[in-house]
DNA sequence: AGCACGCCGACT
DNA sequence: GTCGGCGTGCTC
């Protein structure tokens, strides 16, 4: 990762009247904007300003030197500045890798770290309701007096919050502030969050542990750039070890931001961190409200949040004085954002931490190859929690080799499985059935032609769901979100009544389940019916109040829960994921076993888990099995550096799209023409990309592959510049991309 | 990203 | 005769 520094060095810190600063704006416009500084405003780099543009007024970030070479008649002066911290030099440095990096435009990047515009105003003071001394005389009513008794006592506070307390509407406290039985007072608004403390006693740690807790927290307390792995089972006690250097970065006055892959799901890691240190962090994900996300970002913005737990968009927050960053899950696959700029949270986190120079951890149970590899060359440090926690046991893997099992149509439960399910319901403990697939069937087809039921706008079988919104099956599109009911006839051949369901989703795993064991208490967990982190934590409550037998799910009940009785993983198809031409395949897909065994057996209770597999000779069943994930982990290694693949060589994908496809076609074939032809590197493609038909666009991609020395973004700038798009056809870079074909 | 200007179909 | 579709182009 070795794009342009940004050369910061001798930057000038005032600009004042008469002189001209650049300014970045938070659109996807090629560079900065100059502008001249108005009379009575003095100017630095990173002041938040709002500048005229064309017709309108928009809010850009002052970047430094003006660019020069705008004739003098078009330059227009900056509106004003922001009411709001400025952008620290960090972040700004931060912004311009990015942009550097992902090849984007800087102001699309910024646009990342101004998603909430409205956080950049002051928050409006909240008016509070007092108790008048001698209040004039007014109308007494049983309801005026409970608000005023409620009043007489206490702090000032909004009408809204006496009302509830007074258990009155807010029309009577208005009313009395109007009688003049109250008073209105400003109060600076938005309550600064609690303070963690980082003083408090954590749990009591095991010797392992608190070894690593304390490198940790040498690494947390000392300055400088430095990045850990800390690897360990699950149970080992990441989450108690990074704590620890949360505590030392408390301790120093600095923030800390923790990264978690899907906040939805985090209830019990909040729950953790209150019991810790006696005060909840502040939280950003995309559940928020408009009022938390204002509130969280001004927070965050005045150096008041001391630690931010977030998914990915969390580390463009605008902190002032961040001294740590955790990321745990660090192998997850959902830090990679692949919409807008296309970046992996985690490498970035990386740079944030390099250039904010302070310490970065990577948390997981089973390290991305990349981060195993740079823990093995000795770039990352690395610390190993053996031990699963209170003498807890890693559950026993064993597979069931399902060429041998012979199962009929329409079943996927093997015998063995059945039976450890049953042997499992008798001890009244619980299990988990893990089925990587949404809604009933994952594909529909007629029996009469053969047709397969097709999203219109996507290369993708339509799935069948039959839970949810009504009684009619529908078939959805789970790329596009392309919805119909379920058709009478095939539209293809028109016979009635002709579909088959094919395969087996959560849903349909359900009926199979019901048929076998109709007294079992069955849950479906899938990322449809639990929408938002209430249902989320509604469903695991019920789990821990032992409400649920069986919990049918995909990988969102992989996460990290604990549920002491669960004593049994049941994964129906093991196989799932191996096929394709993924690079990753078989990393993730053992990342995602091991998490998902995870589960059984986190109490005092035994745990064990199932795996049906067609390809029990595979070296991730195998790994799994044998518990020989160094082993695995160094022929997946030994294979990407033959293979120059990362992290020994470079990536790149360029995808052209467009909704026509003769002109998406036509760019493809221009991009390959002027394909760059430097040594150590090689172009392949255009080829149709995975899906080559997604929400209405159609798509080609090439592959960029290129030796671990090729500086690969300025040749895929010149490559891209060469090859101006037209109308509506776009052209993605996506540098490092996680698909391989 | 907005918001213009600009050139071809259905309306008062 | 206009109102209005959204295709290209510019914004310091």
């Amino acid at each position: 990762m070795t794009p342009a520094d940004s050369s910061s060095s001798t930057e000038k810190s005032q600009y004042l009247v008469g002189e001209t600063v650049g300014v970045l704006l938070p659109l996807p416009l090629s560079g900065i904007y100059d502008y001249r500084v108005p009379e009575g405003l003095r100017l630095a780099p990173g002041d938040v300003v709002t500048v005229p543009l064309g017709r309108r007024i928009v809010t850009g970030v002052v970047w430094g030197p003006p660019q020069g070479g705008v004739p003098e008649a078009k330059l227009k002066a900056v509106a004003a500045r922001r009411d709001t911290p400025p952008m620290t030099d960090v972040q700004r440095r931060f912004i311009d890798w990015i942009a550097a990096y992902t090849l984007n435009p800087p102001g699309a990047v910024l646009k990342m770290a101004l998603s909430v515009p409205e956080a950049l105003d002051p928050p409006a003071p909240t008016t509070a309701y007092v108790a008048v001394r001698s209040p004039p005389a007014f109308k007494e009513t049983p309801a005026r007096r409970r608000a005023l008794a409620v009043a007489a006592e206490g702090p000032p506070r909004t009408a809204a919050d006496l009302a509830r307390e007074a258990a009155v509407g807010p029309a009577v406290v208005k009313g009395l502030a109007k009688a003049g039985a109250l008073e209105t007072v400003s109060l600076p608004s938005g309550a600064p969050p609690e303070k963690p403390d980082w003083r408090r006693q954590g749990p009591t740690l095991s010797a392992d542990q608190a070894e690593a807790a304390a490198s940790l927290g040498a690494k947390a307390a000392a300055d400088g750039f430095s990045v850990t792995l800390l690897d360990g089972v699950p149970g080992s006690g990441k989450t108690e070890v990074y704590f620890q250097a949360i505590a030392e970065t408390f301790a120093r006055g600095r923030q800390a931001l923790v990264l978690l892959p899907e906040i939805a799901l985090g209830a019990q890691w909040l729950e953790r961190f209150r019991r810790r240190f006696g005060a909840l962090p502040v939280e950003w994900h995309s559940d928020l409200t408009q009022t938390q996300r204002r509130a969280a970002w001004r927070h965050v913005a005045e150096g008041a949040a001391s630690v931010v737990v977030g998914a990915r968009s969390a580390l463009f927050l605008p902190f002032p004085d961040l001294g740590l960053i955790v990321v745990d899950e660090e192998h997850d696959s959902s830090f990679k954002q692949e919409d807008g700029p296309i970046y992996n949270a985690r490498d970035m986190a990386v740079v944030r931490a390099r250039l904010g120079n302070h310490a970065i951890v990577l948390a997981s149970a089973t390290p991305s190859l990349e981060t195993s590899v740079n823990a093995d060359l000795g770039r990352y440090g690395r610390l190993h929690l053996p031990d699963r926690h209170a003498g807890a046991v890693l559950p026993k893997i064993d597979v069931v080799d399902m060429r041998t099992e012979k199962l009929p149509a329409g079943r996927w439960l093997s015998d063995p499985l059945k039976t450890a399910l049953s042997e499992t319901f008798a001890a009244k403990e619980q299990a988990i059935l893990f089925l990587n697939r949404r809604g009933y069937a994952p594909l529909t087809l007629c029996r009469h032609c053969g047709h397969r039921m097709n999203c219109p706008r996507c290369t993708a079988w339509l799935v069948e769901h039959r839970l949810g919104g009504g009684r009619v099956a529908r078939l959805q599109c789970h790329h596009c979100g392309f919805a119909a009911p379920m058709p009478n006839e095939c539209p293809s051949c028109a016979a009635e009544d002709s579909f088959a369901a094919c395969g087996p989703g959560v849903e349909r795993l359900a009926e199979e389940v019901a048929a076998a064991f109709p007294e079992v208490r069955v849950a479906i967990a899938a990322s449809d019916n639990l929408q938002g982190p209430r249902a989320a934590s509604d469903l695991m409550r019920r789990v821990e109040e032992h409400a649920v037998d069986l919990v049918i799910g995909t990988q969102i009940v992989a996460k990290g829960h604990h549920f002491p009785m669960l004593t049994l993983v049941g994964v129906v198809d093991a196989d799932l994921g191996l096929s394709g031409g993924d690079l990753r395949a078989a990393e993730r897909t053992y990342q995602l076993l091991y998490q998902v065994a995870g589960r059984a057996g986190r109490g005092a209770l035994p745990g064990r888990v199932l795996l049906q597999t067609f390809m029990p000779e595979h070296p991730v069943m195998k790994a799994l099995t044998s518990g020989e994930r160094e082993r695995f982990i160094a022929a997946e290694t030994d294979a990407r550096r033959r293979d120059g693949m990362p992290p020994f060589g470079r990536l790149a994908a360029v995808i052209v799209s467009g909704p026509d496809e003769a002109q998406v076609d036509a760019h493809a074939r221009a991009l390959a023409r002027a394909a760059p032809r430097d040594s150590g590197i090689q172009v392949l493609g255009p080829a149709p990309a995975p899906f080559a038909l997604l929400r209405g666009r159609h798509r080609r991609r090439f592959l960029v592959k290129a030796g671990k020395e090729v500086p690969i973004q300025p040749i895929l700038a010149r490559w891209m510049d060469a090859c101006p798009t037209h109308g509506s056809v776009r052209a993605q870079v996506d540098v490092d991309p996680y698909s391989f074909l």
